[in-house]
RNA sequence: CGCGGGGUGGAGCAGCCUGGUAGCUCGUCGGGCUCAUAACCCGAAGGUCGGAGGUUCAAAUCCUCCCCCCGCAA
């Protein structure tokens, strides 16, 4: 049986140790990041990897710095095979690299070499992509650049938002995942080179990126409003507090309209005017302080700042 | 003790500061108008105002505690 460290932090690394547990593939150790306050409060949350692992039983570990030389030791007691690295949230350094006999895999939510980096999911959406998947790697010390084990391509619906498709893409991450484990342990894994010129990237996502520019087109704010979501979500002002947008539609815009234009009968429809001519519709948004609401429910009760 | 917003008939909101008749836009049900309608007109049902205490002659409204939801910041 093949002995591995499993390292792992947010929803979708704790989705995928639950499958690798339910088909008895249990890891010797879980590390995972530190709990810290966060969220409303400023409650201290342990990681939903550990979350879980607590509830199998497993041993778990929250490292600080996973490459300081008192952690490297700690993983060296166990001997293990190999250290399998999802959404794990640090680097690992050669220290750490060079402890499992047969290296380290990362499961990557991108056909590598496209999109490394820390959103793959999000940009490709963004960037209109129509097909996406994941790629099991080996870890190197360039960022996602190591040869690849196993692939498999996931088809991108029209109106999926980045949270959707990294809810399918853990599933199918999890399949790849044991695949690759089963070639490692009968000896039979094949790694395959990435080629280096088609490589692109997938800058991680700040707050700032919330923010829509309504100069673009309306397809690519579409787009961005689909990926930007669970997390920062698209928004914009609009008299005087920040509205986001959880779902929009393209449609026909306003000849001789302004960029940034807001039109809306109060009742059905609340459209913007974007750069290319046509102009987004909203169809999801929220209020600060609000629930999200389908835009004529949000018509409803929404008191127009100007005079009526 | 990070900052702030919100919980009011089925939905979304106003009313709260300046206590004292439950309001608005929809939905639902009934009726009318119409060739017809998700349009228009008339009418009706439906709410212990998140929960528990307190102040008061009187609390959705003021005070205290609790529960739930949300935005920001991390």
């Amino acid at each position: 049986m093949l002995k591995y460290i499993y390292m792992g932090t947010p929803a979708i690394a704790a989705r995928i140790l639950e499958k690798l547990c339910e088909n008895e593939y249990p890891p010797a150790l879980v590390v995972t990041q530190v709990a810290k306050p966060k969220g409303r409060g400023q409650k201290t949350m342990p990681s939903e990897v550990e979350r879980y692992a607590r509830t199998q039983d497993l041993s778990v570990i929250e490292a600080f710095d996973i490459n300081s030389p008192g952690t490297a030791d700690v993983l060296k007691t166990f001997h293990p095979d190999l250290i399998l690295v999802v959404a794990f949230g640090q680097i690992l350094k050669e220290t750490v690299l060079t402890i499992p006999k047969s290296g380290c895999l990362n499961v990557h939510a991108s056909l590598l070499p496209k999109y490394r980096g820390a959103a793959p999911v999000q940009r490709a959406i963004m960037a209109g992509e129509r097909e996406t998947g994941i790629s099991i790697q080996k870890i190197v010390k360039k960022l996602d650049a190591g040869d690849i084990l196993v692939q498999k391509k996931v088809a991108i619906s029209p109106d999926e938002t980045a949270g959707d498709l990294l809810n399918r893409l853990a599933e199918v991450g999890a399949d790849a995942l044991l695949e690759a484990l089963k070639l490692v342990e009968s000896r039979k894994a094949q790694f395959t080179p990435q080629v280096e010129e088609d490589a692109s990237y997938a800058k991680k996502l700040e707050k700032s990126d919330a923010n829509l520019d309504w100069s673009l087109p309306a397809w690519v704010l579409q787009n961005y409003v689909r990926g930007l979501q669970p997390w920062p979500v698209a928004q914009f002002p609009w008299n005087g507090e920040m509205i986001r947008i959880f779902k929009a539609k393209v449609v026909p815009g306003t000849p001789g309209s302004q960029v940034g234009v807001i039109r809306s009968d109060r009742k059905t429809f609340v459209e913007v005017q974007c750069g290319d001519g046509h102009a987004l519709s909203l169809i999801e948004i929220q209020q600060e302080g609000r629930k999200r609401l389908k835009i004529e429910e949000f018509l409803m009760g929404y008191r127009w700042p100007s005079i009526d």
